[in-house]
DNA sequence: TTGTACGCGTTATCAA
DNA sequence: TTGATAACGCGTACAA
């Protein structure tokens, strides 16, 4: 008798019980504890362990929960999808946010249980049974890129899902008015601030928001008469938003403005800014996509885009919900407005700003 | 027929069935898109996707892995356990891990489905189905709180688990010398810093890996007898640290040296700390721990404790990877040395520090 | 003290 | 074109 470790398929009770000579049933009832309210015998009790042990026998969890939840409350699985490459601070909004909602009292009789799927950019195409419901119940993706998008428009997810940040018109979508944040950037830098140099940060991978706001801030420049510079870093990381502002300035780049459309990018890009002797916002105004909670503790404080009171996780999570319970049958496009934050980052004429 | 929306049990596909008047078999063919082959009428595929969009049926996903996947290759699901009321970076660090380990060439003929799980501070014991192998074939726990451990060391968990940042004798744990990184973070502050009036800040739950680390500092301060003050902030975020700094400052409450056990408070207290006119390192040298990807990106680069070369989630994946497998049967404890990283804010030497 | 038989909800196969 | 039936792996009531 292999044990699990070298065995392909995966053991089952029955395998266990011809192995050792016992029922399954007694097998069974010692791996949960129910050996005292059985009567089973003490060695017997031992040798079973002991003999799992040996073989690395795990249960097979979607029998067992078959046949154990099947009277309880009513279950849903779900997934929240998000692409690997991707620094995922989203994920944790989305794990706050399921955890929240699901408390909530009109779910009081349903249980949710949450899965992460992670998937390589660009590659969901060679991912299995995401298009039909043989994986989980409903899902929230998140972080897609173009190709991602591309597979999804292409094909049909048969069962309830949730676009968070991009917006596919086959299914149902959260996202923020992405362009008009670009727009309301590129104003902020070139009205407030009377950039005339502006530079847009961006990463080497464009998602449907990111290219969204770029696109927003290099038409409100164009409009404008104005050029704008783009520094495209190597990643998402702080590191790659420093290493290209770095190189962009030895290059003997102009800059005078920096918007920058992922956050991580942005506090690279502060140091880079301030290593190469110039003042935020005096010699460069900064502001950046994605209002988190060290915005206001970066020194200056740094401009950004929130999202008001609204917040985007729960909105989609709760949506997601709506959806598995069967109320709604209608696509929802929800489109959260993006509001600027602007702190010291952007601030020229020396006001001192409301807190 | 009440839709799944009024009903409290969850529908299966007999009900369906009945309702309609069709056999659970032709349903389950038009779900999942084998019409086709099976030769079912245009108008009964219509018929079966309305009526399930009306009763809004969701299959349940166990009964389906248990008849699709049993010839696959051997899956197992796994949890990341985690207390919801600490930001979650450790989270993150994990799910990519258990991208990374999985993709390994000796686990390729195992699959591994990710869960997250949550709970509250303090409240594992009011979750079921986490002490026997119900839920899940194995999980890795972290940010688990005093009462939390306690109830693991009373109880008994019955499959493969590996504790992260905490040591429970019973289980196999990861952990770092946190009572190294207090001493040492202590030392850096007295020694190097010359520090007088040295203060720890702290999130006000405790679990074991900070408790631990302010222990050390504190005895190591004690030998030196040198008084060291404690801050404690009223949560985990940036905000809580700047408050708690701001107060402390405000009342007219000492300090020439800040040990930060938590990274995001120290976020929080840098900025408090220059708001008060106080210049980092020369007035307040700043250390903390957790070597996270914006500590060099901090102005002054702040200093901190890192990991070396040994990614510790990946250490805790592939430890429960190998237990799942039912190779060790020995408990293991790792503990991985937590190395000093420092930056400006603990350089009064004014050297220039080696990048 | 242990084994037998059944059913959980689904899908694949075969029969009608 | 559709329905009946068996089987997936496990837990439990009941029989032995």
């Amino acid at each position: 008798m292999p044990n699990q470790k070298d065995c392909n398929k995966k053991m089952t009770i029955s395998e266990f019980s011809r192995s050792i000579g016992l029922s399954a049933a007694t097998i069974s009832s010692v791996l949960n504890n129910q050996h005292k309210k059985r009567g089973i015998a003490p060695d017997t009790v031992e040798r079973v362990k002991t003999q799992a042990r040996k073989l690395g026998y795990r249960p097979n969890m979607a029998a067992k929960k078959l046949r154990t939840h099947s009277d309880k409350l009513c279950s849903f699985d779900i997934a929240i999808v998000t692409c690997i490459e991707v620094p995922i601070q989203f994920t944790l909004g989305l794990i706050h946010a399921v955890e929240k909602i699901a408390s909530m009292e009109k779910y009081k009789n349903y249980e949710f249980s949450t899965q992460i799927v992670t998937y390589h950019a660009n590659k969901m195409s060679e991912m299995t049974g995401m298009l039909d419901e043989s994986r989980f119940n409903g899902a929230i993706m998140t972080n897609t890129m173009p190709q991602d998008d591309k597979y999804f428009m292409d094909n049909e997810i048969s069962y309830p899902v949730v676009f968070l940040g991009r917006y596919l018109p086959k299914y149902n979508c959260v996202t923020v008015d992405v362009n008009m944040a670009g727009k309301m950037a590129a104003d902020v830098l070139l009205v407030n601030c009377r950039c005339t140099n502006p530079v847009v940060l961006v990463p080497n991978m464009l998602t449907q928001a990111t290219s969204g706001r770029l696109e927003g801030f290099q038409k409100e420049c164009e409009w404008r008469n104005i050029e704008c510079k783009i520094i495209e870093a190597k990643g998402f990381l702080e590191q790659d938003g420093y290493n290209a502002v770095m190189e962009y300035i030895a290059k003997g780049g102009k800059i005078d403005g920096l918007y920058s459309i992922f956050e991580t990018l942005a506090v690279g890009a502060y140091h880079a800014i301030k290593q190469n002797g110039l003042i935020i916002p005096k010699d460069v105004a900064v502001i950046e996509t994605g209002e988190t909670s060290i915005c206001q503790f970066m020194d200056p404080p740094m401009s950004s885009f929130g999202l008001s009171e609204v917040n985007m996780y729960e909105v989609a999570v709760e949506l997601l919900f709506d959806q598995l319970l069967g109320s709604n049958e209608r696509i929802v496009n929800r489109i959260l407005p993006s509001i600027p934050v602007l702190r010291e980052s952007t601030n020229r004429t020396g006001e001192t700003l409301k807190k």
